[in-house]
DNA sequence: TTGTACGCGTTATCAA
DNA sequence: TTGATAACGCGTACAA
């Protein structure tokens, strides 16, 4: 219940015509600069507020975009959101912020609220339990401005702001073997989530361009999160000594915290019994009892220009679907172990 | 540019009214089920998506909350937002969120432009540089529900969810008072911003109990971040040795990040040469090399407090303006150096 | 330069 | 139970 003054009462307080007045409020050249300034005062003094959803309605455009988050206590994401706000900020669109929780059927419900308060277009990153992608391709077959950032889904329309995932997961692991590691193992995301995916790929073809063996059970799917980390590590640490790691490539850094603690937990030293490196370069990963190795996402980046991509869809001045790459850098700390090695 | 079906299409279709197919559309008790079937048979065959805001044109009522926030890199924010989210989710409101960058120019473009967007409410921590209070008094007068958290402003009529800053303050000064600390200062914020001055007076509290003095230059003012903290230590730093405390209060974890950085730089040891605590238990505060002593703000309670108070009020199920107090809880680590002192 | 008529998609009101 | 009309606040198209 906001204020109450529209353009016809102050058409009225001044003897012109609504249309007069809307002109000179959104400063159009087609009005006197001396009415203009009537405008503008009696507004002022009447307490005027313009009313975004009356104007949406007759415009078809709202000035907002949605975002959808899979979990925002991820560090990663608010540094994305920072990037999107800078940019949506100077474009005065405002943001929408709705919360998937990693979850579906809350996804669905997201993208349904976006859809009923028109925003102009959305930007996500998919849940983790996504497997059904028809509520992305309706929305987008429905003409929906759509770009996917980091969690992607190909080939149904949309344009995508991601890491070079599969290679940074490649070199990572690369980085490993370099260093004399034999037997490496990998938590993984859900095979259904892009990233989840890539860097089950990346894992696999370190390995194979170095004819490396992948035992049973050392890929564990671990998800995002450190819970899952954590459990995926004990299965790992099940396994006889024989058959047991001497390293682990997590899927993000979260799943890596996890499993260092699992780790931890079972008496064992990192790097010394088992190495370890992640893939976010989270604001933790520093600071961890051994800080943790890991490729350095460029969130506020990847945020900026996802933000400035899907401006540029709803503005159609670039309608091309394309995969927007940032690169990523590989961080070496302790948990990897190399420069214990190297020194050897 | 999203779907084009509208009722009155539904109507055409079905020979019905538009009347009617909006009341079966919403479930009104007044329609047959028959043709409240009929009608949602074909709103699905044809696609149809509501459209808020034409609904919220007529309703005078958004079904959005505007959410603004001084700083969404420091770990507190986003885990406020998780406790809104939480709560909005379950009632149906959606967030429009703004990002102030503790810039009080824009966060008064971010209360514009809620307003212009006719949210149903607004959720506030005021930005550090707000000294001008206006734009949030216009704003209540003008009925806007409006509810604060952790930063907030008092006597203009809105109510604040925060901690029991002054006396969790004055808790942990006197903490390191009881361990034998005889010259504390203090890293402050902005004495504009609630927090920073409740703090304060907090610290200064626990001192005059004890009858203890305090030094010229012993309270710096840092502000909330990591640089501010920093440079105000630094400033600490540079006082003879004589006059240089043993102790340092910051006012909430980044300030003391920055500040045990400087000690640092400055060759000195956490806590044997000075002993430092914070206030927030940021997810990085028992990470720190020397974890850090500090307060524990429960920051998703907090922001569920918020949204339920805020919704209260939109609904005047719940007109009363309070401050809603949640507690706090010290957290000792090594920072403080209490263990060693009590060893001693 | 200014004004008139109408439409955006939906719901409330009141009558049938 | 259903329908006709008006209204929400603003902008477009066209006329004056």
């Amino acid at each position: 219940m906001a204020s109450r003054v529209t353009i016809k009462e102050i058409a009225k307080a001044l003897g012109l015509s609504t249309m007069t007045v809307s002109r000179a409020l959104n400063n159009r050249s087609n009005v006197t600069e001396l009415t203009k300034k009537k405008v503008w005062d009696m507004a002022q003094k009447m307490g005027y507020r313009p009313n975004y959803i009356a104007k949406s309605l007759v415009l078809n455009k709202t000035f907002s975009i949605g975002v959808v988050i899979p979990e925002i206590a991820h560090s990663f994401f608010p540094e994305v959101i920072r990037g999107i706000e800078d940019v949506t900020y100077a474009e005065d669109y405002q943001l929408i912020f709705t919360h998937s929780a990693e979850d579906q059927e809350r996804e669905r419900r997201a993208l349904t609220a976006l859809e009923a308060k028109r925003v102009d277009g959305i930007l996500i990153s998919t849940a983790q339990s996504s497997k059904d992608y028809t509520p992305f391709t309706e929305l987008i077959e429905s003409g929906m401005p759509m770009v996917f950032f980091d969690r992607c889904v190909y080939d149904i329309g949309a344009s995508c702001v991601s890491m070079n995932d599969l290679e940074s997961s490649r070199e990572i692991t690369e980085h490993l073997i370099q260093h004399g590691y034999k037997k490496i193992a990998h938590l993984s995301g859900p095979p259904e989530v892009s990233i989840g995916k890539k860097r089950l790929d990346g894992f696999l073809k370190a390995l194979k361009e170095h004819k490396m063996e992948v035992k049973d059970g050392w890929i564990q799917e671990a998800g995002f999160q450190e819970k899952g980390g954590y459990d995926a590590m004990m299965h790992l640490l099940e396994l006889s000594k024989e058959d047991r790691p001497e390293a682990v490539v997590a899927v993000n850094d979260p799943a890596a915290f996890g499993a260092m603690q699992a780790i931890i937990d079972h008496g064992l030293k990192i790097p010394d019994d088992i190495a370890i490196v992640g893939f976010t370069d989270d604001i933790r990963a520093k600071l961890m009892p051994v800080p943790l190795t890991t490729i350095r996402q460029p969130a506020y980046e990847m945020g900026k220009k996802d933000a400035e991509k899907l401006i540029k869809v709803i503005d159609k001045k670039d309608e091309k679907i394309e995969e927007i790459v940032i690169e990523s850098q590989l961080i070496v700390r302790q948990s990897c172990g190399c420069n214990k090695l190297e020194a050897d």
